[in-house]
DNA sequence: ACACTAACCTGCAAGC
DNA sequence: TGCTTGCAGGTTAGTG
């Protein structure tokens, strides 16, 4: 469900409801997930004030007056503010009631995500690269880290190393907005080329966070609203269909593990 | 350092 | 109708 567009639409649903607010009551209901959630957190949360929530790569992180909670939407996962009375549903699986009666749900259903605690630096945090819609990624970036790296070019820019935030879709959409095959070797492209790709990545990020991100089954922000826009996508879950551009049927291949498609005759 | 695979887990759709 | 198979938005841990 969620990439970068996803949680920060996310973020911008649920951050009004929770800065500033007081932790009543924290309940876990599945503690095993990715990690399995801090034990005590309910006790080490509770009473305290959220000073801001905000976002880094597709992590969120609620600060709290001493120490803060990193939260991942995995695969599968959704943060959405409730009603108190509203009925639980299957795997909603940690609860946070604030004292002005807004209530957060973390609801997974493959468990990918996660909910850690710390009071310092989340180690999940060092090592990133960074923001796509940030001055700090540029082409510059792309094509230097990329020189002699035989590994294609989706990988590549999906790799949090080299950027962060930039999934399964809208690499396959910035591709193809690129005219790039997303098998080609990341070493054998250009600088003038990873301008262009630089380009649509903040693009297609940029406007998937305006229309609320995409709803593929599910997705829903942080008020429980769909996002619109995977009616923009080109490529993504479209194999076997004429491409947009030239009516040419669009191509899938693996990489990585992640289902690829493409224009064989836009993308070069 | 790099390239690549398997693994975590549930739900759903397609195929038989 | 029911069973089996494969695939799904991400990331890490392990192999060679």
């Amino acid at each position: 469900m969620p990439e970068l567009p996803e949680v920060e639409t996310t973020l911008r649903g649920i951050e009004p409801w929770l800065t500033q607010q007081t932790i009543d009551k924290l309940t876990i209901r599945q503690a095993s997930l990715r990690w399995p959630v801090t034990s005590g957190l309910s006790n080490l949360v509770e009473g305290q004030t959220i000073l801001a929530v905000r976002r880094r790569a597709k992590y969120l992180i609620i600060q709290l007056e001493h120490g803060s909670m990193l939260v991942h939407l995995g695969m599968s996962g959704s943060l959405r503010v409730v009603e108190p009375e509203t009925e639980l549903r299957k795997h909603d699986h940690i609860e946070m009631r604030m004292r002005n009666g807004a209530v957060l749900r973390y609801h997974d259903p493959r468990r990918f995500g996660c909910w850690l605690w710390s009071e310092g630096e989340h180690r999940q945090l060092s090592g990133l690269g960074p923001e796509p819609l940030s001055t700090g990624f540029d082409a510059e970036r792309l094509y230097q880290l990329s020189r002699k790296r035989k590994v294609a070019v989706k990988p590549f820019i999906m790799d949090n190393n080299t950027v962060v935030g930039v999934g399964n879709i809208y690499a396959s959409e910035a591709l193809f907005r690129s005219g790039i095959r997303p098998g080609r070797s990341a070493g054998n492209i250009s600088l003038k080329r990873y301008q262009v790709l630089t380009d649509h990545i903040k693009t297609v990020l940029q406007a998937a966070i305006v229309q609320g991100g995409t709803t593929l089954r599910d997705f829903v922000n942080g008020n429980g609203e769909p996002g619109y826009f995977q009616q923009t996508l080109a490529v993504y879950g479209r194999a076997d269909q004429p491409c947009v551009s030239c009516g040419t049927l669009l191509k899938e291949l693996r990489l990585g593990q992640r289902s690829s498609v493409f224009c064989p005759r836009c993308q070069r």
